[in-house]
DNA sequence: GTCTATAATCTGATAGAC
DNA sequence: GTCTATCAGATTATAGAC
């Protein structure tokens, strides 16, 4: 008891979330109306409005949190020193933490055209973000025989796009397991800038 | 004279479509309403749909003649019986039709979600026609000590991605001419597929 | 916190005059 | 071939009852 009826604050909020992300990742931003939102809930187009204010608010709110989420584990992760060990790191968790959000990921690259200028610079900072850590690496064993990179800013997107690119093919229970798709994509990386001396 | 008054047929079919790629490449499909077209075109409403039958077949004239173009253009060119040129001139080639074109091949690759099913089954397949040529070219080589590819299928989909996203950075007037740009992904496609005697 | 009802506007597409 | 006018329905967002 004590509980109003028909209301449920706790749990909508991240109903309405997923709902939208799940509907966005389908059909586009622009193409999915509050009430398919509501309807995906079980609720009323107008209660969408306790939990924010606009439509645009609720897509940036998924692209921060998936941005977010992304820079907060990599963060967290222990990081090898050596320039090979940490790029075959960047390689795995790169894959690992986005295959299992596909929908996510597509949004995150899909809706930027779709954020007001100022959210646009909030998440295209945070993607830089991501992406300099990976320049990092490749800075840090360039020049050392490790890795021989003629542009690591160019490699940086190079690896980022095709790794990224994995998302919108693999299925779990296709032709290869994870795990392989790793392996294969890790020798592809590894060849693409190893050194004189690169392993 | 003997022209009807405000009667362009022969100009108002391109102007449309290009005034439909550009609005769809900045805004997205379901964002942008058929007026807004209209508008920048110069005409009311109504009168786009002497071009087409609806919105969604303007889309996908745009998908086909984008893909088109680029089958037919590659087609024409010249291939190398040499593996390794081959995929050198595939590099070269996908580089010099992509950047040029980058509202098509944004919209080539973001609205197949707003195809309808028959749609989407025949634009796909001339997406896979064109993967087809770089496949073939990596099989060719495979095993000859020319290249040493693991998994042909998935290093075609690596090597398309990473030179596809060029055109989502690549500005002219930029740090890099386009000459560079070739020059740096020759080099990293190179080293992902090179065997024992690769050059 | 959710509902119903509604405001104000926009949507794709069509009909018929010229 | 383009125009004006319009249909039928959808859109985001808000107001007020409960």
């Amino acid at each position: 008891m004590a509980r109003t009826q028909g209301s449920f604050s706790d749990v909508t909020g991240p109903r309405i979330h997923a709902a939208a992300q799940a509907l966005f990742a389908r059909h586009g931003y622009a193409a999915v109306s509050m009430r398919q939102i509501a309807g995906e809930v079980g609720v009323q187009a107008g209660a969408l409005y306790n939990y924010t204010p606009d439509k645009q608010s609720l897509l940036v709110a998924l692209m921060r949190a998936h941005m977010d989420e992304l820079l907060s584990t990599y963060a967290a992760e222990d990081v090898p020193d050596d320039p090979c060990a940490a790029l075959r790191h960047f390689v795995r968790f790169h894959i690992r933490f986005h295959l299992p959000r596909h929908d996510a990921v597509f949004i995150a690259y899909m809706e930027l055209r779709n954020l007001s200028p100022e959210n646009f610079t909030v998440i295209e900072a945070l993607r830089r973000d991501y992406e300099t850590h990976l320049e990092t690496i490749l800075r840090s064993g360039n020049g050392t025989s490790v890795f021989d990179v003629r542009d690591t800013k160019l490699t940086t997107l190079a690896i980022i796009a095709m790794l990224t690119e994995i998302t919108t093919w693999y299925r779990e229970g296709g032709r290869l397991a994870q795990a392989e798709v790793e392996e294969i994509y890790l020798a592809l990386v590894c060849r693409m800038v190893r050194g004189a001396e690169g392993g």
